[in-house]
DNA sequence: GCCTCAAGATACGTGAATGTTTCTTAGGGC
DNA sequence: GCCCTAAGAAACATTCACGTATCTTGAGGC
């Protein structure tokens, strides 16, 4: 270890192992997920980690609780309909999907165990309501924008379903010509029609 | 090994080799798809898979594409629009939902391990061009029943798309009347547009 | 019925990660 | 400034899978 660097304690210490563990976690997944690798990427050793968190599973969830306190996606309210959708997809997309990568990679495991899925996860978490598909919506509906006539759940968030579905067969940020093909080709012609 | 059990050879134990490495894949996922398990579990020794599948992506590769060559997903031919597409999303919804389970569940850790993804293992398998909305759309143009005019990728496949992403999403078959909303509400309406 | 080749068993070295123990040394409290 | 605790380094036995090499034995072709 570099001689240089000071030794850590408390708080300090475990904040940069969780950090290093998310690293690693992003990088390589719940597999790779190893103490090992964990304190070889926090500059520590493997008894400082097995001191805090005896098993595997205790510093994935300890992980996981320290970045659910991570950044909350910003709705846009630009007053255009088209604006609002493309900058909620924007910052969904900059914020988001390390998350739904991370869901998508590390879950799945338990999903298969207990026989739940991703929507009743969602459902456990505290489902937001409206979604921020129907927020735009809706002020666009208020501005008199859009006609104020029902719609179904599946056309009110259908660009973020679109989002989430590339997301998840790519496991990468989209580029942000998907994001406008999203709201232009698919989602604006149908509100409008 | 049982000593009253035949010597197998060629297809024969080839193919037994394969529904065991499936097996195993759908029980333990990829990280628990070992030339050990395998070989325990086809009652063969690890050698004989060494030789015929050098690395365990090639094992991964065989036994994906023998159950999906397995598994083929009818698409209808009703002379009607809408009855092609309901009817292609009903059998894939009876083929195909446990191949898409699969494959999110066992399969993160080797998108992980591998930095590929879905899209990747999709192109590796053999994609097929034109895909099965692309196939009903220009039936549909041919008898004159839908503009010949240029499509996206995105518009054209988007009910597979929405329908791999409820399944995805849900870890189940989807009900009859989600297949209906697909088509009905918007597919239809953006391709007629 | 004999011959050939591959199936199948067995063993060996390697490498990675586990869980634990021991020892030193640095930081912070007093 | 001293002391105590914990950080950090190092080593240990264990486990599991890898990849290969060697040997036998059975199945199928002739």
């Amino acid at each position: 270890m570099n001689p240089q660097r000071t030794r850590r304690r408390g708080p300090a210490l475990e904040n940069a192992i969780l950090d290093a563990a998310w690293d690693v976690l992003v990088e390589h997944g719940y597999h790779g997920l190893t103490y090992e690798a964990v304190a070889a990427r926090a500059h520590t050793s493997r008894p400082v980690l097995y001191r805090r968190w005896p098993t595997r599973d205790d510093l994935l969830l300890a992980t996981i609780t320290r970045y659910r306190a991570a950044q909350p996606v910003e709705i846009p309210d630009t007053g255009d309909l088209r604006a609002d959708a493309i900058g909620f997809l924007r910052n969904a997309d900059a914020g988001l999907t390390g998350m739904i990568t991370l869901i998508s990679v590390q879950l799945m495991d338990y999903f298969r165990d207990t026989g739940t899925n991703f929507t009743t996860l969602r459902d456990a978490l505290g489902s937001p309501t409206p979604t921020p598909c129907e927020i735009i919506v809706a002020r666009a509906v208020a501005r008199g924008d859009l006609p104020d006539v029902p719609r179904s759940r599946r056309l009110l968030n259908l660009p973020f379903d679109l989002f989430r579905h590339d997301v998840l067969m790519t496991l990468r940020p989209l580029p942000a010509h998907s994001l406008t093909e999203i709201v232009d080709e698919i989602w604006l012609p149908l509100l409008r029609r």
